[in-house]
RNA sequence: GCCCUCAUCGUCUAGUGGUUAGGACACCGCUCUUUCAAGGCGGCGGCAGGGGUUCGAGUCCCCUUGGGGGCACCA
């Protein structure tokens, strides 16, 4: 295969989301330009008007950019082979729909969607094992006339070929071969006169030069279609590549049913973008060796064509989620700091004014939380009491720590100790619990557990004497408080 | 139903005729430790089945089975 001057094209439909699929195409196509030293071209295919928004095209752009998938042609950056919307390009499709019409590669097809859903049905019950093509095909001129007298609106047929074969030859898989008698006399214009995804999306890749068509799986049955149209039209056919399909847990393509699966759902969750670049490349491709983290430079080069796989794969989370955690402690330190910040804002933990002026203190404490945040929404679980009271204690600790005989004076202790306590940080608590431990032997049991139980409500997270330094004396010594209250309750209750 | 496609642990995969079938996630132990996490160590677990070809098949061929995709005036 000829990889010199590579160009590639993604071209998403703004209709939704960009979604897990997407990504992985926009990535292979991405990949495959970079790094083969060729052009990425971004395309939008808008021709749904019914379906497609503005908005829609906004989101997707930036779930890119986000991603860190630059395109070299396109939306934002223009061109030579524009308009790159494929709703400003009409012209050139009615231009190539009015050629194949005129050299009777195509015709009119004067059926309405009720006609055709009732036939396709019928044709399905007697068990017709052929293709089926309704009679506009077949009509003679007569026939075609009084037609159109009788009816205003047509769409537009591409008349496909009988008794031939065509050959796909796959980047990936090589050849595939397919029966023009199994493939339908299909539309490329509706009968409001707009083009098909068939004929756009063919003709465009030839006249923006694409020469390779990276795209998922699902499209192979077009193919055939599309170098038909390309073919017949005297256009460039490109070469082909699909790649596998990413499934959900159940093994069906991956859609909305099966929760999450949007760029930006998994954005919002808090997963970094280059876990999810790392993750979408591994679904489909492997380096061939032990290695399991790559940046995106880092998979530019290191990616081949050959290296990737035929089989569909699923999704898995669990995946992504141990990737984001390596991400988490390997970018830098001020980024993570600056997604924490967003995320406490938003969340309403801290107000702006607060996050700004508290910065440093937000520092520390992603400090020492960072090996415990994967994932941004970790933070409800790990680092929640930095910002708010401690609302109740985690049932199992409070039976096991708070329930001993001893507990609410061994916290009244603590408390009383920690009141004193100079300096309040880490090494000062060290040594008061040092000591504790040395003049009255109270241990880890006494005075730790039940402690960080009732300053964080939970029975996990960073170094208890660390975490006090941050809470502070004032809220380590309210929070004490509290606990001993509510221990000498309870215990009197029962 | 028709067409296309895929097939190694639960998941992602390495493997290109001779391997005790390797790694990673997940899971389970142990270890470290003030807890959790991380780390270290270990465990569980796989070539879909059947025929060939071959001295020898996970690897090549055929069939079966199973999975996926497509069969729209969506893209």
């Amino acid at each position: 295969m000829d990889l010199n001057n590579v160009r590639t094209r993604f071209a998403p439909s703004p209709t939704g989301r960009f979604h897990f699929g997407n990504a992985n195409t926009a990535l292979f196509n991405w990949l495959i330009a970079r790094r083969y030293g060729g052009v990425v071209v971004l395309r939008m295919e808008d021709t749904d008007t019914e379906r497609s928004t503005k908005e829609y095209e906004r989101l997707i752009i930036a779930d890119l950019e986000w991603l860190g998938i630059d395109w070299d042609e396109g939306p934002v950056k223009g061109g030579e082979f524009g308009p790159y919307y494929q709703s400003e390009r009409g012209g050139i499709y009615e231009d190539y729909t009015k050629k194949l019409l005129e050299s009777g590669a195509a015709y009119k097809c004067y059926c309405t969607k009720e006609e055709l859903d009732h036939a396709r049905e019928e044709a399905r019950r007697s068990g017709s094992p052929d293709v089926f093509n309704c009679g506009c095909r077949a009509m003679s001129d007569d026939q075609r006339i009084k037609k159109e007298s009788e009816r205003d609106a047509f769409s537009v047929r591409f008349m496909t070929p009988k008794n031939d074969r065509i050959v796909l030859n796959d980047l990936l898989r090589g050849p595939i071969e397919f029966d023009t008698n199994d493939i339908d006399d299909f539309i490329i214009a509706r009968s409001d006169g707009s083009p098909t995804f068939l004929l756009t999306n063919a003709i465009d890749d030839a006249l923006m030069k694409i020469t390779h068509v990276v795209r998922g799986e699902d499209h192979i049955s077009n193919t055939p279609k599309q170098m038909l149209v390309n073919r017949t039209l005297g256009l460039h056919v490109p070469e082909y590549l699909h790649t596998a399909m990413i499934l959900g847990q159940d093994r069906t393509k991956l859609s909305k049913r099966h929760g999450a699966v949007s760029v930006f759902q998994f954005r919002e969750k808090g997963y970094l973008p280059e876990s999810m670049v790392n993750y979408l490349a591994f679904l489909g491709w492997n380096p061939k060796d032990d290695r399991e983290f790559f940046t995106i430079r880092e998979l530019a080069e290191a990616f081949s064509i050959e290296a990737m796989s035929k089989a569909p794969s699923v999704f898995d989370e669990a995946r992504l989620h141990y990737l984001n955690a390596y991400w988490m402690k390997t970018i830098d330190r001020s980024r993570v700091v600056k997604m924490w910040v967003d995320y406490l804002v938003e969340r309403g933990y801290v107000t702006a004014d607060e996050a700004e002026t508290k910065r440093e203190w937000i520092e520390r404490i992603v400090e020492i939380s960072a090996e415990r945040v994967k994932i941004l929404s970790d933070i409800d679980e790990y680092a929640d009491f930095f910002f708010k009271d401690v609302e109740s204690y985690d049932e199992k600790g409070a039976k096991k720590h708070f329930s001993k005989e001893n507990a609410a004076d061994n916290i009244a202790l603590v408390k009383t100790e920690l009141a004193a306590v100079e300096p309040f940080n880490h090494d000062g608590i060290e040594k008061m619990y040092v000591r504790l431990k040395e003049e009255k032997g109270l241990g880890a049991n006494q005075t730790i557990h039940p402690v960080r139980l009732a300053l964080t409500g939970k029975t996990f997270g960073p170094s208890l004497f660390e975490l006090m330094e941050l809470l502070g004396r004032d809220v380590c010594l309210a929070r004490l408080d509290r606990a001993e209250k509510h221990i000498r309750e309870t215990s009197a209750a029962v």
